[in-house]
DNA sequence: CACATAGTAGCACAACTGTGCTATAAAAGC
DNA sequence: GCTTTTATAGCACAGTTGTGCTACTATGTG
């Protein structure tokens, strides 16, 4: 009995399903019957919509970016360019339950993708992404002159790109001691050494 | 036909076969029959050494820090303490290829580690020590006097953490982009901008 | 109504997995 | 020299896996 459905909101739905098993049982249990059973469909079913099991798991893996993105799109701007940076920060770290399960979900992956030439090719495109959105949280600071002139902004993305990633790693393997306030403390006072940051380099 | 070698050194050795498969064809595929090949052994020898695939992997794991706790026990102290500083970071991170082997491994292990109640166990562990490096390196600059009095080192610590493990996470997954040089610069800028940093806190 | 299509289900098969078990050869201990 | 231990090998079995394949059912189209 076919449930009418738009195809594209069913494929997340399945996704989601990926999401759920990996952060349960792990990215080594995501397998076919197991998503399908999560999912409450049969294989069958499943590999209607997802010919493979690799197209399968690199679309549950593009979700996450796809996530995030629609995050820092919604992002309204706010007057104090150093708030602004903040809050698009803020959108790439596990700060909640949804960018928690991201993190856990992009962390699985992260570890597979090393090997699996697609899935590598997914995460780099991500990550050069998550680059771009450091660099241009730190052009937000230079542009508004809250930070020195001669300050390398490539270098600068990298350190925050670098903090960003590892913060979202401690959280989710050490949540008791890098809690939700501890990210945004440390980000904080990322930005403050950084606008108080005198000429080096 | 026994081999006369010592029972730890062997471990040992099976262990670094599963860094071999891990890295070549990922987690997903350390099975006990694939190590053992690996390592030119049978199944059954293989499980006179290891009783359980678990037992095994957590050894490999367990291998990961062992290699870096012995590197930095080795490190011979600078006069300068920034130099010694900097000495002490750059072995926890995937400057060649034997720490670039580390991070891999690492990552990957982690990737799973999130539902394995016994490597999160182990992961938890080496997590902590890695902080309390990283707490050292810092506490190196101000006791020296280098850095300001009021600095929160353990804020300054989890900072340095998350950019230590953010530049692994990079540099494995995106080489090109994140090469040795790229790693010492942004280390030896952070250490740069700690000594320079103002009252912040 | 007839018919094509999309959605769902299930079977079959070959491959791989972890582990329990037994057997054998070499070394060590006495 | 005899025995115990260590190291190696291999088999068997039950369970899981990805995917090819067929079949059924409801929806949409003419």
């Amino acid at each position: 009995m076919p449930r009418i459905v738009d195809p594209e909101r069913r494929r997340a739905e399945l996704a989601e399903a990926v999401w759920t098993v990996i952060r349960r049982d792990g990215l080594q249990r995501a397998s076919v019957r197991n998503v399908a059973r999560e999912a409450g469909l049969s294989m069958g079913s499943l590999r209607h919509y997802f010919a493979t099991q690799a197209e399968l798991l690199c679309f549950a893996m593009q979700l996450v970016g796809e996530r995030a993105r629609a995050r820092v799109r919604a992002i309204e701007p706010a007057d104090d360019p150093r708030e602004t940076a903040e809050r698009l920060l803020q959108e790439l770290v596990p700060l909640d339950e949804e960018r928690r399960a991201e993190a856990e979900v992009w962390l699985a992956f992260t570890g597979h993708a090393l090997v699996d030439p697609d899935q590598r090719a997914i995460h780099q495109r991500i990550h050069d992404e998550l680059n771009g959105a450091c660099a241009t949280a730190v052009a937000l600071l230079a542009d508004a002159g809250l930070v020195p002139g001669n300050l390398d902004v490539a270098l600068e993305a990298a350190r925050l790109h670098a903090i960003l990633d590892g913060l979202a790693v401690h959280a989710v393997m050490r949540p008791e001691r890098v809690p939700p306030s501890r990210i945004t403390a440390v980000i904080a006072h990322h930005l403050d050494t950084l606008q108080a940051s005198p000429t080096s380099g």
